[in-house]
DNA sequence: AGCACGCCGACT
DNA sequence: GTCGGCGTGCTC
């Protein structure tokens, strides 16, 4: 029989670490962990959730619980089981884990305020008066102009509310309020595509997933594919499968996956509602679709890290795709959960199906796969006709010497586009740095004008002729004399994305080029109007960081040139191989991916370098080879576990002293095997004009150390330094 | 997170 | 003499 409980400790939505304790009181027959209530505080009314239900409260003044919200409010217990597992693995609060748990629209019950206006019905034809209205009232005209135009309708929010107020005052526009999403507008109009048909190898995956599924049981798979192999066809066959099993589908992508046009391919293949969840939409979109897989509405569910705490019940499978890229991994704050670690320990929680896919395997879940801890599929072909392209590697050093000085362009890579450009061939061009010089600085006293919040030299930006600092935001004119020495001759080093784009078009007049990085991608869909003009063959050359790294497909590209493929080689962090060998394989996938075989050229001052050498000839299991090797004796990752524990404050000498003196209690006080590197400052060891200071602990079990080192955080008095502990950090030195 | 309490500079 | 700055600390 069940004991009566009469209190119940409560974790609250603001951001208070300790649950709290309330009387249960009439609620004692409904109370239960993970239930959404109402209870007094301090004068005013919070919400929380149930943490747990016991008799002996912590304190003698005890407020009454004074409301327990429907069940749809609640924190199912499948999800409150995963929160606590994170929040002892990853050393955080509760409260934090469940707000990652639950959109603040949802929380804070933000009703969505959108307005949609469409032609008002019968009035289509008989706007024969638009030419007077042009005159007298220009911006109704101009909204009625757009309205015929766009015939579905446009939101309120984007037109001038006063000329709409006139329009809707003279019945010649109908309003319906809607929950701020487009998404009804997709549900009338579906071309379903079929499904392709599979080789050998993704016929083979796809049987052992689906034999999973069926046995309705935890396993973990991952699809080893090499860029192009067809993996995306497997997920979407594999999904369709745990649908016709009356179960739901969750698919994770890293969040620049999540473009409209990725949106549209899966909207294509299934006539259900497709749930979308990243945190770049609004309030009303998320509670949207949020509700709607609440109410079994969405059986699948597509969305970015967070999303893996979907409301969703009969979970059939769960797909992370690109399983490898760091975007999964939340590093700014507690918790620093990784969405694929989540995944798996919310598969095995639920009985569910867990596939990881990518084409260059995390180190760590390649060793799983190769323990048998996950079941390893192999695609080597791609899917179409299309070959893997050829890659060359070119000495910097020796491009130099021939152009007697610097240049971004060895002579292979200007032959290369040359050739090209007649025939309609596009080339992508890679370099990891934005802007046009990445520091000013002062050649005769060395003096380097760096931002004054942070530690790093500022970014100079040629458009629009100012020094940017790309941690803060912070913007300067540029220097015009040195203030240290009085010079009037001041000098720029190394080069980004706007300088190779004004050199290109320095060796070729008349180039038509494209820059894609944070620069020309601020405004919202910038993003996707540059990726439609360069397919739709609007320019030559494509220049770009990273964002140009993942997943796009440009059938017209042939050649793909890597600028600098080893600046990320020489970070003291124990991925740094890792990273550039999965960077450098992503950006020479997007080579040759139409009929015509691709070609990359990776140019590189470290031409021997065994990295770069396996990432040029695609070698994924030798360079899993070599690393695993590598992080076997240095004692990295997966042969341990690594916390990061990260001190920050505005007084350099307190934090540093603080993190000495916690680094000391762990030593004292861990009775366990572990191994705490010294206190040192972090890489950017200024951000925000916050200083930083990271201590490295080396263990073999998180779990029962993260409780220590919690405990220990709260006893602790830290007097204005904070402390972010890292549970599987992705880097070491930042 | 809020909100109160608390201890030091510019105002009626 | 008060108003108000935000530093510190508590909320069941």
């Amino acid at each position: 029989m069940p004991e009566d409980f009469r209190y119940a400790s409560i974790v609250l939505d603001t951001h208070l670490d300790k649950p709290l304790d309330y009387a249960l009181g009439d609620f004692a027959n409904v109370a239960e962990p993970g239930a959404r209530v109402l209870v007094p505080l301090k004068g005013h009314l919070r919400k929380g959730y149930i943490y747990k239900l016991h008799n002996r409260p912590e304190v003698d003044k005890i407020k009454p619980i004074l409301k327990i919200f429907p069940k749809e409010r609640n924190i199912s217990s499948k999800l409150f089981e995963l929160a606590l597992w994170m929040a002892a693995y990853y050393a955080s609060p509760l409260s934090k884990i469940f707000s990652c748990m639950v959109p603040t629209s949802i929380r804070k019950e933000i009703q969505p305020k959108a307005v949609w206006l469409t032609l008002a019905k019968g009035k289509e034809k008989t706007l024969s008066f638009l030419p007077e209205l042009r005159y007298k009232a220009p911006i109704q005209a101009e909204i009625l102009e757009k309205l015929l135009q766009s015939p579905k309708g446009l939101f309120q929010k984007d037109l001038p509310a006063h000329a709409v107020r006139s329009l809707l005052q003279k019945k010649l526009l109908s309003a319906k309020k809607v929950s701020g999403s487009d998404d009804f507008l997709f549900e009338e109009e579906f071309f379903p595509t079929k499904p392709k048909s599979l080789n050998f190898e993704q016929q083979k995956a796809l049987t052992a997933i689906e034999a999973t599924m069926e046995k309705g049981i935890f396993e973990t798979h991952l699809i080893f594919g090499i860029t192009g192999s067809g993996k995306t066809e497997v997920y979407m066959q594999a999904i369709e499968k745990a649908l016709s099993l009356g179960k739901k589908a969750l698919i994770l992508v890293p969040e620049v996956a999540l473009t409209a046009q990725a949106i549209q391919h899966f909207r294509a293949r299934f006539s259900q509602k497709i749930a979308i969840l990243h945190h770049r939409r609004s309030h009303g979109q998320k509670a949207e679709a949020w509700e709607s897989i609440q109410r079994n509405e969405a059986k699948i569910i597509l969305g970015a890290r967070s999303a893996i705490f979907c409301p969703a019940t009969d979970l059939g499978l769960i797909v992370i795709d690109e399983e490898h890229d760091s975007s999964y991994k939340q590093e700014e704050e507690a918790p620093t959960y990784h969405a694929r670690d989540v995944a798996i320990m919310r598969g095995s929680l639920e009985n569910v199906c867990v596939v990881l896919g990518s084409a260059t395997p995390s180190l760590q879940s390649f060793y799983n796969a190769s323990k048998g801890k996950y079941r390893l599929h192999t695609l080597s072909h791609r899917a179409t006709s299309s070959l893997l392209p050829q890659v060359t590697i070119v000495s910097m050093k020796e491009a130099w010497e021939q152009a007697q000085g610097f240049t971004h362009f060895s002579k292979e890579l200007i032959e290369g586009i040359k050739k090209r450009l007649p025939q309609g061939e596009q080339t992508l061009l890679f370099l990891n740095r934005r802007g046009y010089y990445s520091s000013q600085c002062c050649p005769s006293c060395s003096y380097v004008k760096g931002c004054p919040h942070c530690d790093i030299s500022l970014t100079f930006h040629k458009q629009d002729n100012f020094l940017s600092c790309h941690h803060c935001g912070y913007r300067t004119e540029p220097l015009r004399k040195c203030p240290e020495c009085g010079s009037e001759i001041l000098t720029f080093k190394g080069f980004g994305t706007e300088h190779v784009e004004r050199s290109l078009k320095g060796l070729f007049p008349d180039i038509r080029t494209l820059r894609m990085d944070r620069d020309t991608t601020k405004t919202k869909d910038a993003h996707e109007e540059l990726i439609n003009r360069f397919r739709t063959g609007k320019a030559d050359v494509l220049i770009g960081t990273q964002m140009i790294a993942k997943g796009l497909h440009f059938p017209h590209v042939t050649l793909v040139g890597i600028l600098q493929a080893d600046t990320m080689l020489s970070l003291p962090d124990f991925r740094a191989s890792e990273q550039v060998f999965q960077l450098i394989t992503q950006v020479a996938g997007r080579s040759g991916r139409g009929d015509i075989p691709g070609e990359v050229i990776l140019q590189t001052l470290l031409p021997k370098n065994a990295t770069i050498q396996l990432a040029a000839g695609q070698n994924y299991i030798s360079f899993y080879d070599q690393e695993i090797r590598m992080r076997k004796t240095y004692g990295y990752p997966p042969f341990c576990k690594l916390i990061k524990l990260l001190f920050t404050g505005k007084d350099a000498a307190k934090v540093e002293e603080r993190a000495q003196a916690f680094r000391k209690e762990v030593l004292r006080h861990s009775p366990l095997f572990l191994e705490c590197f010294p206190v040192l400052p972090c890489g950017y060891a200024k951000i925000k004009d916050n200083f930083r200071f990271q201590c490295l602990i080396r263990c073999f079990q998180i779990l029962p150390l993260t409780t220590r080192l919690l405990s220990l955080k709260e006893q602790f008095s830290w007097n204005k330094v904070r402390l972010l502990m890292n549970i599987d950090p992705m880097s070491t030195f930042f």
